[in-house]
Order: structure tokens, then sequence, then C-alpha cells
DNA sequence: TGTACATCAGTGAACGCGCGTTCACTGATGTAC
DNA sequence: TGTACATCAGTGAACGCGCGTTCACTGATGTAC
């Protein structure tokens, strides 16, 4: 049973693939809101009716965009973080952000697909909350480490933290890095702040004109952020993309 | 002539108005992509023909609503800005940043119509450019002001600048904070990057779940920022969005 | 292995809908003398 | 102030289009005996 339903089933699997596929190449020409079922349909040389046979609806299609887009940003993000060697904190993190630059660089569709406007009437469903996560896991992750590892240094100080903000941090950080101080929570998550408003300013074009060199200005910016959160210097990776530049101090 | 021709043009004007307010209301339920004519006019209890007396075609009335959208944004947070002592630097800091918030929060479809995902299909035209920095102006202007009243601190330092890097900053800075050096002014784009963040974020969804008390949230992250790029904490507003809470010290 | 039946994939016509834009028109408002 | 004319605002019908979704259908693939 299992053998022969695979084959049937394999073929079903390959042609869902390449539906999603199409999908996203219209998402470039047309956006996530114009989306259109018959559109794909055409691209495939299919009859429109036929995707009902995948995707019970334009909606579904649509939430499969989205868990694929958190999925693929996910372990880019995992990728780029498992290359470098675990004890070069400040190297994974400057791994990761970039890796997640340049994904959405390539996926720019994708990208805003999850962190651009929202679709509207479009409602996410459940599947869709688990696989958001990963991609700032990876990254929360690395200031846990560094914290247990003794290697998150003070940072940025600010202001004592207003009790409601504390909560917020602790359930915050109790979920993406147990372990890690409120004052450090925030500082993490005002670097992913600032790290999703860097790419999706650059993205949507708001940098149009004023930057030109885009690489080594995210860059740097990453860089002052990693100082911002307290993350030791101790990479070999955070000048010019080069691996094996010479490691700078702080 | 002219007292005759305002007659009529009064009413042309007027409507012309209402017609741009049918739109921004359109835009909640359908989004800028799906922001239609007859909807408006429907709204409106009039002909859909009658609109184009008074925009030549679906995307110039987008573009009214964006260089609209970055006017209101602009004069919100001229108006935040002048409302505090000019040389209350950190006051005038938070006061712009939060009224932009605020402003976004109010105006949703509004934000997203100029910081969000770029419409797909739509250019927007040259009218678009000079109102597009007013606000960015503001924060710019109140950390140029820091700079030449000797107020404006270290800041987290960062790695050196990188050539290509120090000649964006240095363009921007000439540009929007003159007489500021190259580091200064990449904190200040690294800050209002991460208010941008913060802001977008907040409202397309992503801290659902996550953070409760948004406004001290939003708060604490600016006070972060403020300290990130180097304002002296003279302020009395930073705590709580009381005026007259006592003054900290960093 | 062979046959009878059930399941599934894909088709094409049809439904009802809304869209942007054009056009010839009517009536009201403004202008020139 | 009054009249003749030009300009403008708004109408409603029409154009051609694309959309999501349903449905009865045909033929192929899988299942059970």
């Amino acid at each position: 049973m299992s053998a022969s339903r695979t084959a049937r089933d394999r073929v079903r699997a390959e042609l869902t693939r390449e539906i999603k596929e199409a999908a996203r190449s219209r998402l470039a020409d047309d956006g996530a809101a114009g989306l259109s079922l018959r559109a794909v349909a055409r691209d495939l040389g299919m009859a429109s009716s036929a995707l009902y046979r995948y995707f019970p609806s334009r909606d579904d299609l649509l939430t499969a965009l989205i868990v694929d887009a958190y999925a693929a940003l996910g372990s880019t993000a995992e990728a780029a973080n498992d290359a470098c060697a675990r004890e070069d904190l400040r190297g994974r993190w400057f791994s990761t952000c970039r890796a997640l630059r340049l994904w959405a660089l390539a996926h720019p569709h994708e990208y805003a697909l999850v962190y651009g406007t929202p679709v509207p009437g479009y409602r996410a469903p459940r599947d869709t909350v688990e696989p958001a996560g990963r991609a700032m896991r990876v990254l929360t992750g690395i200031l846990a480490d560094a914290w247990a590892a003794g290697r998150l240094g003070p940072g940025v100080a600010g202001p004592p933290i207003p009790d409601p903000v504390r909560a917020d941090a602790a359930r915050v950080g109790e979920a993406l890095m147990p372990g890690v101080p409120e004052d450090a929570v925030m500082r993490g998550v005002v670097a992913l702040t600032q790290l999703f408003g860097a790419i999706s300013l650059e993205l949507f074009g708001q940098l149009e004109g004023a930057v030109d060199a885009r690489d080594a200005f995210f860059d740097h910016n990453t860089a002052l952020m990693a100082d911002f959160v307290g993350l030791a210097a101790t990479s070999t990776l955070d000048r010019h993309g080069q691996r094996g530049a010479r490691a700078r101090s702080a």
C-alpha cells in the first residue's frame, strides 16, 4: 500500500511544489494581495479549476507560501549559524544577520509576505505561528549562548526598566533565551528590531539615493548593534565579510 | 476673476479632499493594491466616472494619498518637536519618536502606504521624493542641534568605519545633519532604522503575543537608542510619558 | 495474473462579480461684452 | 444689469477584462478479490 501510494503521491507532491513555485514567481508581478489562482494555472498550462485539487482556496495557497517563507528564512538562519564555530559568538551573529539580509534581497516578495504589510482580508491561521519564530530563535539563541558563556558584555545600559516592560522582557526571555537577565533581553529585542528595520528599509526602497555601499553599510550597522547588545568582539568575520580578516579589538 | 474662480474652485478643493478622505477609509478594507475608484465613488454616492474630473487615474489618486501621508507624518513630527524647549534635546527626540509611533498606530494604512511593502506595479513619481524626508529631517535635526550644542555624547563607538560607508555617511550627513561627524551620523541612521523597525513590527503584527505593554516597551526602546546615539539624558519626558517626572541620570 | 470497482486528477464551461477607463450627454456655473 | 457663449462637473451606459469558485464530465491510476 505505502509503495503504491507513493507512486501517485509523489506526482502529487511534485505538482504541489510546482504550483507553489509558480505562485512565488507571480508574487513578484502582482504582490500578495493580487495573487491569482488563474494566473498561476495559466503559467503552469493547466485549467484553473485543477488547482482546487491541491489547495482548497486562494488563501490556503497564500498560507502555504507564508509557511514556506518562514521555513526558508529559518533554515537560512540556522545554516548560517551552524557554519560558524560554536564559540565564535560574534561571528555567528554576523553570519546569521548577513544571511537573513541576503535571503531577503534574493526573495524580496517572500520576505514582504511575512514581514511586510499584512495582506488585507487575510488572516494567518495557526500553522503560521510556529515557523514564524525560527529565524528569531537562532539570533536569540546566540545571545543566550553568549550569556551562558559569560561573554555577553554590559552593552548600552539605558534607564531602569519599568515593571510592565520587565514583565514582557521576562516572558520573551523565558521563551527565547532562558536565563538571560531582562535588561539583556531588552537589548536583544531592540537589536532584532533594528535588524528587521534595516532589511525592510533597504528592501522597500527607503535607502534609494541615500546609501550606496549597501553591503558594507549593513555590516557596519550590524557591528554597531553587536556592540550595543554587548557581544564581545572576538570574531574574524565582522569586517567586509572576509573570513580571516584580522580580528579587531573593540 | 480670482474671486469668482475661488467660488467654483473652493467646491472643487473640497470635493478633492472628500475623495481622498473616502479613499483613505477604503484603504483599511482593501489595502493600497486593492484601492478601487469605483468603491470610492460608491462611498461618495457619485458616478465612478466623475472621479476622473479630479484624478486622471487610479495611480494619481494613490500618489496623492502617499504625498498626504508623508506630509501628515512630517507635520506630526514637526509639531512634536516644536512642542519641546529647544534645548531639551532628549525630550525633543522622545516627543518626536512617540508622535511618529502614535500617528502610525492611528493611521496604520497610511503608514503602510509609505513605509510598508511597495504597491506592485506602482512607481512613485518625483512629487513623492521631497515630502518623504520631512519626518526624518526632524529627527536628524535634533541630532545636529545636539552636536552643535556639544551635547551629543560618544554613544556606542563600534569599529572604525570602512571608507565606502564613510562616504555614504558623509553624503547623508551633509544633507540631513551638516557638521556632524560620520560616526555620529552612522549612529543616527541606525537609530532611525531601529525606530521604523519598531513601529513596523508592532503595526504589522509581529509583536502579537510577545509584548503587552506596548507604550512602555516602545519608550524603553527609545531610551536605549537615545543612549546609543549619545543623546544626553537631560529630559523630563523619557519615563512613562509623564511630563515632569523626575529627570534620571544615565 | 485478471477483472470489477473505487478513487483521484484534470478539463472546460459557466456563475456572478468588480474593475479602470472612455464617451457622448445634460445642466449648471462662470466670462465677456 | 442682461444676454450669448464657453467652460466645467457630473451622469450613465458601455468597452473589455480578469477574478474565485462550482460542477458535471472523462480518463487514468490504484485497490480488492
